[in-house]
RNA sequence: GGGCUCAUAGUCUAGCUCGGUUAUGACGUCGCCCUUACACGGCGAAGAUCCGGUGUUCAAAUCACCGUGGGCCCA
């Protein structure tokens, strides 16, 4: 009989046609039942371009539990989304036009991101849909989308109603020439020349001093404490002893912290409000109270006494001058200190404390812990990452950002009094650019508002994807039916951010955890095991591999190389390698596409051995499937299909399956063997290879398409393993023993079969050509 | 700088929980071979002081301690 399938190796383009057909046969639809699997699926943030090729594998991952599920008989709800919100965009914006945004009209600006997003995301989409991704691109969301962000300020306004938001004090980088608080994405960093000053200090009660080296000797009035290392000697007499700050005269205490290094200037440093972003961490972990030495303006405040006024150059001068006078220096050195800039204005930035929207979260976790506690990580060892972070968090969450792409916090403050007022919930508002929806103030009954400008950190959006998804506040039906959703897969990088604040934030708003199961990917690397970057010139553009090699391809690699959980390495020529397997598959189909499907048959020995290998990788696979684990069924099936199947028991069966010298029944038996092996095989894959997969199914066994089966399920034969050692042994002596004796493989040889093997015998010899 | 995490041939990986064979298997490399599913194939070979050190033990890849390196997050 003439193969049906012709082709000599499995051809990517096909997947073209493939992903056109289940487009149209709508074969992934939801609609919401009793026993949903839903799945949170992460949006990805289009920042530019290219696209990681570790996102890439992550999201064919992601697929793949999507697919499990489904051939698990379970309905999933696999949604769509994409990330728009945040800083990323607005410094591509920046970038891309030359443009700043704060000399940009505000809703010019805006337009401009949001083309920009679109752009960067149809890639994204391209390259998803590219990857088979079986998630409901119909109905993608965006977290910028009118919708979305009426969640995200309806959510908002609920916890502000119930006194969980505040404001506070929090140190900002501020670039004062702008007039603005800038990103630390937006610093850069540069050599300046600067003056080292030695100061003398005294030690209270006593006739002694200490030296403390100093860049920014015009924040002695911001002085809270003085750090030497614990391990430096000269000092560890003073440790808790009272320290006297020149010009100012007031009195801080000398403490131990790692931080401070022997060898830089004097060993002893003062720790003020604030000079770099280790003085804000002190301050923070210190809990020492901080003193506003620059104002927004830019210059000196008040507490600085007569240099109040000046800016901080001109009063660094104006101190040193004062310091030398009163006989306080002992040195000043010229150095080069590497000094942070603000990208837009290119001045030294100062860090100042204003006032930010904070949301409560220390007194919520405990809570958090037991929440943590009752979900399920895959892997395991990954939910660790969620713990410590509970155990060290130490302040409350702060939600504001001085941007403009983001969704707008909803506040207007009355123009009179200061009073802000928090608009009803269910609508998108746009302070900067809308009237204040009431008409007079609650508290002075003035009519004149102004509009809040900030927006609200990036995590507000996305830590209420599971709601968005279940449509919460939208579609009450569908929301009971589907939340708590299934599965949070997401990387393992912002399980500190993203999946710990969607746990919060879900917990406030709905009293629920968001999801039972959370899925945890590693990160991908270099072929060396480094970061990819773009300015290190080794990041790898996913859709050109993906275009050359095929989606199964890659997925295929994706599964068989990422070990679940652990970072990964990335290498164009390791992908490329796997294809080879695919060709494998496609040539054992190609094989069995000459034999009739039959329904039943007799199976004989080998048959028996074959079909309780394959049971056993049935169970493997399942354990694997059951842990969303895709690298156990991934190597799994490759080594069966190729080391077992094909090498072995194809090559015992291939005369008997031609009925050479065997008679109809002993043939029926391996062909029935061979079509429900591969049939097995190609089920088993169908999560990671959905393409080639549905090619072989359909041309082989049935219109209906694979990703619509149930998977098959153990029938716990009994296991066979030492069978499989000893045929795979025999087999490699025949062929070695034939290679020695310079025989083709098709000669004939005497080679005496063992004991344990006599039920094979026919078809060994058959295979071997062996000689009584 | 801090916290967490990982470490087995060029690469991925099994074994490690509960110490005891010659340390799995695959990719890649090299050599030979067209054998009617497949040269994107077959057969075979080489390749690892199990990151380093110290300890416990008759015995350590496996247990303990101290380092080193990578990654992630925070600063």
């Amino acid at each position: 009989m003439e193969p049906k399938i012709s082709e000599k190796a499995w051809n990517p383009e096909l997947e073209k046609n493939i992903l056109k057909q289940w487009e149209e046969n709508k074969i992934y639809e939801f609609t919401p039942e009793e026993n949903n699997f839903t799945i949170d699926t992460p949006p990805p943030y289009p920042s530019g371009r290219p696209w990681h090729i570790g996102a890439a594998a992550h999201y064919s991952q992601i697929d793949m539990i999507a697919r499990t599920a489904r051939m698990a008989g379970k309905n999933v709800y696999f949604p769509i989304g994409i990330d728009r919100n945040g800083l990323p965009v607005e410094l591509y914006t920046e970038k891309k036009h030359k443009i700043r945004m704060r000399e940009t009209e505000r809703g010019e600006f805006l337009n401009l991101c949001r083309d920009a997003l679109d752009d960067l995301e149809a890639e994204m989409i391209l390259i998803m849909k590219n990857l088979g991704i079986s998630g409901d691109f119909a109905n993608y969301y965006r977290t910028d989308s009118e919708e979305y962000r009426t969640l995200t300020q309806s959510t908002f306004i609920k916890l502000w109603k119930k006194g969980e938001v505040y404001l506070a004090n929090r140190p900002n980088n501020y670039d004062w020439v702008s007039g603005t608080t800038i990103a630390d994405a937006e610093i850069i960093y540069d050599d300046l020349q600067t003056k080292l000053v030695y100061m003398k200090f005294k030690i209270k009660d006593t006739d002694q001093e200490i030296i403390i080296a100093s860049t920014r000797p015009e924040l002695l009035c911001a002085c809270k404490t003085i750090i030497v290392n614990p391990e430096d000697e000269r000092y560890s007499k003073y440790i808790g002893k009272k320290i006297i700050v020149p010009i100012t005269n007031s009195e801080v205490e000398l403490r131990t912290h790692h931080s401070a290094k022997e060898e830089f200037g004097s060993g002893a440093v003062m720790v003020c409000s604030y000079g770099d972003q280790n003085d804000v961490a002190l301050f923070r972990e210190l809990q020492l109270e901080e003193i506003v030495a620059i104002g927004l303006d830019g210059r000196m405040t008040d507490v600085a006494g007569e240099y109040a006024g000046l800016k901080p150059k001109q009063a660094r001068t104006k101190i040193i001058e004062d310091l030398e006078t009163a006989g306080f220096v002992e040195k000043i050195e010229d150095i080069v200190h590497r000094t942070p800039i603000s990208e837009r204005s290119k001045i030294p930035i100062e860090i100042i404390p204003m006032e930010e929207y904070y949301l409560k979260q220390k007194e919520k976790i405990g809570k958090m812990k037991e929440v943590g506690k009752e979900i399920t990580f895959h892997p395991t060892m990954h939910k660790q990452i969620l713990m410590n972070w509970l155990e060290s968090i130490n302040i409350d969450w702060p939600i504001s950002r001085r941007r403009f792409y983001g969704t707008e916090i909803p506040i207007w403050y009355c123009k009179n009094c200061s009073e802000p007022h928090v608009p009803e919930p269910g609508k998108y508002y746009r302070p900067w650019n809308e009237k204040c929806p009431i008409t007079n103030c609650t508290k002075c009954k003035s009519t004149e508002f102004i509009g809040e400008e900030r927006t609200f950190d990036t995590w507000m959006d996305s830590s209420v994807s599971p709601l968005f998804i279940s449509k919460f506040n939208r579609d009450d039906e569908f929301f009971k039916k589907v939340y708590p959703v299934s599965i949070r897969p997401q990387a393992k990088d912002i399980v500190r951010t993203w999946l710990y604040y969607t746990l919060l934030r879900c917990d406030e708003l709905t009293g629920e955890k968001p999801w039972s199961e959370a899925w945890v990917m590693g990160y991908g690397l270099d072929e060396k095991g480094m970061k990819m970057s773009k300015s290190k010139g080794n990041a790898i553009d996913p859709l050109p591999v993906i275009e050359k090699l095929g989606a199964d391809t890659f997925r295929f690699w994706s599964a068989s190389e990422i070990n679940h959980g652990y970072d990964f390495r990335c290498n164009e020529q390791k992908i490329e390698s796997t294809k080879k397997f695919l060709s494998k598959l496609w040539n054992v189909s190609r094989f069995l596409s000459s034999f009739p499907v039959i329904d039943s048959g007799i199976p004989n020995a080998s048959d028996k051995w074959i079909l309780s290998e394959l049971d056993k990788l049935v169970k493997e696979c399942k354990k694997g499937y059951e842990e969303y684990n895709f690298f156990i069924p991934a190597i799994a099936i490759r080594e069966f299909t190729w080391n077992v199947f094909a090498a072995h028991y194809i090559e015992m069966v291939k005369a008997r399956a031609y009925g050479i010298d065997f008679s109809d029944e002993e043939r029926d038996g391996a062909i029935f063997t061979l079509h429900k092996t591969l049939a097995t095989i190609l089920k088993l894959l169908a999560p990671i290879t959905p393409f080639i997969t549905e090619h072989l199914w359909k041309i082989l066994y049935s219109n209906e398409s694979i990703h619509q089966q149930k998977q098959v399920s153990v029938e716990n034969i009994e296991e066979q393993t030492d069978i499989t050692k000893e045929i795979s042994e025999f087999n490699s002596k025949v062929w070695n023993e034939k290679k020695s004796q310079n025989l083709s493989l098709k000669d004939s040889i005497k080679i005496e079969i063992p004991k344990i093997l006599e039920p094979f015998k026919k078809d060994l010899k058959s295979m071997h050509n062996l000689l009584d």
